[in-house]
DNA sequence: CGTTTGCTTGAATTCTGTCAAAGCAGGTGG
DNA sequence: CCACCTGCTTTGACAGAATTCAAGCAAACG
């Protein structure tokens, strides 16, 4: 089963992330599933509690919504290797505030709510494993606000570029605006004095042919 | 002993906060500790390793950075009846980024982190209760960025005000406006503002003599 | 090959920040 | 009891920055 070869690796890399020896791994495949997505299609509703944990094997999700007058705010990226859900249903059960979308063709491993809650309710390692996932968001979330308040967008901005190289190249300019709080129009700007700016300092080595 | 009695006040109110019986609020006194703070002093210092969690009893905290430029940043108020931390300093470790400042005087329970470390690897219901009170700051925080972005900056102090009335109040406006991301003259100018619409739309009672 | 999607650019507008000054307490000490 | 100080808020004028609106382009896609 050639199909089955993906999803091992997905495991694979679960396992890493959580650091679990390679004969506990085998506990994963119980309680999380396989799961494609195709580019832009959707994992999670707004207005539906989210029910599920998704750790990302392959591709990009974003989490995002949408305010009065129509403007998509991005609240979260996730790439191969990192969890992503609407934490704040997931853990109150109220409807979720979020979409989650695949900006590309993605491979998941799904952890529905029922196992999400046996294990956070459980007294295992599981439980340090969700405390210290939740401690990553909480401090990611905590640097990101304190960033937003603290630097000038063009700052905001090549932090960002600096600290995430891959999803600045491959996902589009307008959605890292709207993760940055700004206009893509804006964001087009900075890129351009920046570029101004480099060429001052340090010449292109173009060949005079 | 008079000063001790807004001790076990404190003490009753944390064990109501935690919903803890009052036969097991006892176990409380073990490894929190009383503490008291005059206006302005600071209980946690940017650059040294945050080791304790504070509950507010009495009184109000205040926990803020400042920028490259000298400017303050408030990431956080805990009113009694609430905790407040450096959370990130505290689990990482590393030194803190943020003062911790009482902005009157507050009667405090503190635990430290020594305290802390035991509860949070133990697996008692206190490792409920910080998986609680983190998920607690994680939602404040994401509902807190969410405004941020999506809001008009005068939607945005319309909601502060209407959510804690308290703070707005009884805390100097310059420290509003530094939670909020913005300048004291802008929070001055949205209340004339907000003043002059409210003239419009409802007279106040004013008695013709 | 046409349509969509995303990026760039310019001009006008609106906001917010900045700077400087004045008003208004509340508290302190003479 | 009053004068003064100090911290905080308000105000106005101005400059700067970002959004908005509109148009043009390039690349990707079906």
């Amino acid at each position: 089963m050639p199909s089955n070869q993906h999803a091992s690796d997905a495991f694979q890399l679960l396992a890493d992330y959580l650091q679990i020896p390679a004969d506990g791994s085998a506990a994963l495949t119980k309680v999380f599933q396989p799961k494609k997505l195709t580019r832009k299609q959707l994992l999670v509703q707004i207005g539906e509690p989210c029910r599920l944990i998704a750790f990302v094997a392959n591709g990009t999700l974003r989490s995002y919504f949408t305010d009065d007058r129509g403007i998509e705010h991005t609240m979260q990226f996730a790439s191969p290797g990192q969890f992503m859900t609407d934490f704040v249903s997931l853990t109150s059960g109220q409807p979720g505030q979020l979409f989650i979308e695949a900006l590309e063709d993605c491979e998941l491993l799904v952890l529905h709510q029922s196992a999400f809650d046996t294990l956070a309710h459980s007294r295992t390692s599981y439980h340090n494993l969700l405390m210290a996932q939740l401690t990553h968001w909480y401090t990611e979330m905590s640097l990101r606000l304190m960033d937003m308040m603290s630097l000038t967008v063009e700052q905001h901005y090549m932090k960002f570029v600096d600290q995430h190289p891959e999803l600045a190249t491959h996902v589009p300019q307008h959605m890292i605006a709207s993760y940055l709080g700004i206009t893509p129009e804006s964001v087009s700007r900075i890129r351009r004095r920046a570029a101004h700016h480099d060429g001052h300092h340090k010449q292109q080595n173009h060949k005079p042919d």
